[in-house]
DNA sequence: AAAACGCTTGAAAGCCTTTACACCACATGA
DNA sequence: TCATGTGGTGTAAAGGCTTTCAAGCGTTTT
């Protein structure tokens, strides 16, 4: 019943352990006729290798750690399934580890080497430098493979997947520039995520480039919140465009702009980042940065069997490309 | 640095293995001041137990397995989340399993056996009743505690934890039906799903109880196919209210019929089910059935723990409270 | 014919814990 | 005083697998 044991197929097929091992590990070490006795015999008792003992033997889990802030981000939901199905082809398992703002980072890091794993995913966005290099010395120390996923350093020795978030912003604010916005605003969020920053860097450089003022506008990310403080433009500031470094951000800030007698893209252009179902169902549809957040997952995932595997790898910082989709909040006067 | 073992600790302390495993899992049975001791060495040394070899030994991985289909889905990650909050409490791990439909579901069920799971969450709301007693069967088989979340099924021996669909499903069309509304089509998806079949058996009740016809229109998930399915109902359909059973398809339909010069709510009632932020962010804002997802999750989890640790559980079936969130779709005349 | 080799296979050590059992020192009660 | 009990600790087996090493055997080389 599923808990044959290893010497339980190895006594049905007279021959040793060591043997049916091979047959699972090293198939072509094993005469064709035993190989074939053997595997039939596993399958007739419908024995599967024990995972854990497995591991403890040979050291290697098959298991890959993902560390995460929060499942409930679209972006991140996304990325984990493409995270999964890389893992899955290459038949790796995968391990999930949320962390919290009220954890010690480096305790739940010691955890994680203590489980064994072969490789570790790190997409936390929420990341300083500081703490990245903090993070890969761990890493490195206990020789554990690992790649950032959508999290941007400038330390050339860490894997990392994600875009060119600081040129996606700069782009989408010339884009607004070009079709002579002049009150441009980006809508950011209070805390300091190491991608937006980068959109931020690239929304200064468009801004300054044009000779115009920068002006960020930090919010949360809750809903109900921001409809309060969003409101605040619509009667003290002049504003003729808005950028927001999430969708849900940027049809949020729309809606109300509308309620406030605003026409959309008339008075107001309205751009958002990460091209999410959100941006569909809009009214109008958004205009957004595609990022393909899927692939960044996949990508990620498959540099990590890389890496686990030893394989040379060329290159260990990829970027992907992203693409403005033009919709009707910003289509030209 | 970090893979220090448990004789390394033993040696340094000058006590016996025994005696530092006891430390760890039986600390009562050591006298004080060994027991400090031996803590001194661990936190000196680093030590963390080997999560394998001790999972190898006591036959427990303090690790649960999450069996789910689709990642992406809003609701999936957001239960998720309450899965993982609650299985950081009660430290457990937590190993995601991504069935996909071109895989045999035995098959995977055996992989997840040979995993040494200590139990198993079972997401996947795709499941037939006659698939949901295959599933039963493995875990009962192996002796696995495991709940079904977000399913609804019959069997009473079969924990499971949900929201009542099928009255959710009547409550919202008798909303509908009290606000003299006649021809009210319910939105389903193609694919058969268990919970959306729940919906469809309340949306059913609820028209037969009125004497109105029910209508149920089956489409696709994906959002441009069903603009193209809608398009249909306002050429040659009479519609005044329609119910998605998913919040995104709810708004879809609503951007569409608004497109064909309906009035949302006066010529058309819209509701739709899970009041995600699909509700909040369209306009008009989406009446919808909040089903508490995250709490699913965390009931759940917290229900497996105890299955686990064979307490006595006095309900294996739960049955969360659901409530119809009225917003402006739906604004009575 | 002896030596060398390649292909298969088996025996046994090792991976790092937990845990049953045995043991010891000491206290308690008869 | 001796039997009995108790708290604290150590010894060693067990858990199920991988992997090194050695050995057996038929074949090729010299």
């Amino acid at each position: 019943m599923g808990n044959a044991t290893i010497s339980d197929v190895a006594g049905a097929a007279g021959v040793s352990l060591a043997t049916v091992s091979r047959v699972l590990n090293n198939p072509e070490k094993v005469k064709e006729e035993t190989r074939q006795r053997v595997l039939k015999v596993i399958k007739e008792l419908g024995y599967r290798p024990n995972v854990i003992a497995r591991g403890l033997a040979s050291r290697k889990t098959t298991t890959v750690g993902i560390v995460i802030s929060d499942v409930t981000r679209a972006s991140v939901a996304e990325m984990l399934g493409g995270i999964g199905d890389i893992a899955q082809n290459y038949k790796y398992s995968v391990k999930l580890f949320s962390i919290r703002e009220d954890m010690d980072v480096n305790d739940i890091l010691q955890d994680i080497v203590a489980e064994q794993l072969d490789g570790v995913l790190y997409l936390n966005d929420e990341l300083s430098e500081k703490s990245i290099d903090e993070v890969r010395r761990v890493f490195v120390d206990n020789q554990i493979p690992f790649v950032l996923a959508n999290v941007v350093t400038d330390d050339p020795t860490v894997p990392m997947v994600s875009i060119d978030y600081e040129k996606a912003g700069y782009e989408i604010t010339k884009m607004m520039i070009d079709d002579n916005r002049k009150d441009i605003y980006l809508l950011s969020t209070a805390r300091r995520y190491s991608v937006n920053d980068k959109k931020e860097a690239g929304y200064q450089k468009a801004m300054n480039e044009a000779g115009l003022e920068p002006k960020i506008f930090r919010t949360s990310g809750d809903t109900h919140i921001n409809r309060q403080h969003f409101t605040t433009f619509f009667s003290d500031k002049r504003i003729d465009a808005a950028i927001g470094v999430r969708d849900s951000i940027a049809v949020s800030f729309m809606n109300i702009a509308r309620d406030h007698g605003k026409e959309v893209p008339e008075d107001l252009a309205v751009a958002g980042f990460q091209n999410t179902k959100y941006a569909l169902l809009s009214r109008p549809n958004l205009t957004s940065i595609d990022v393909p957040v899927y692939d960044i997952g996949a990508v990620s995932m498959r540099l990590l069997t890389k890496l686990m595997n030893s394989k040379d790898v060329d290159n260990i910082r990829i970027i992907l490309p992203h693409y403005i989709v033009n919709r009707e909040s910003t289509r030209k006067n």
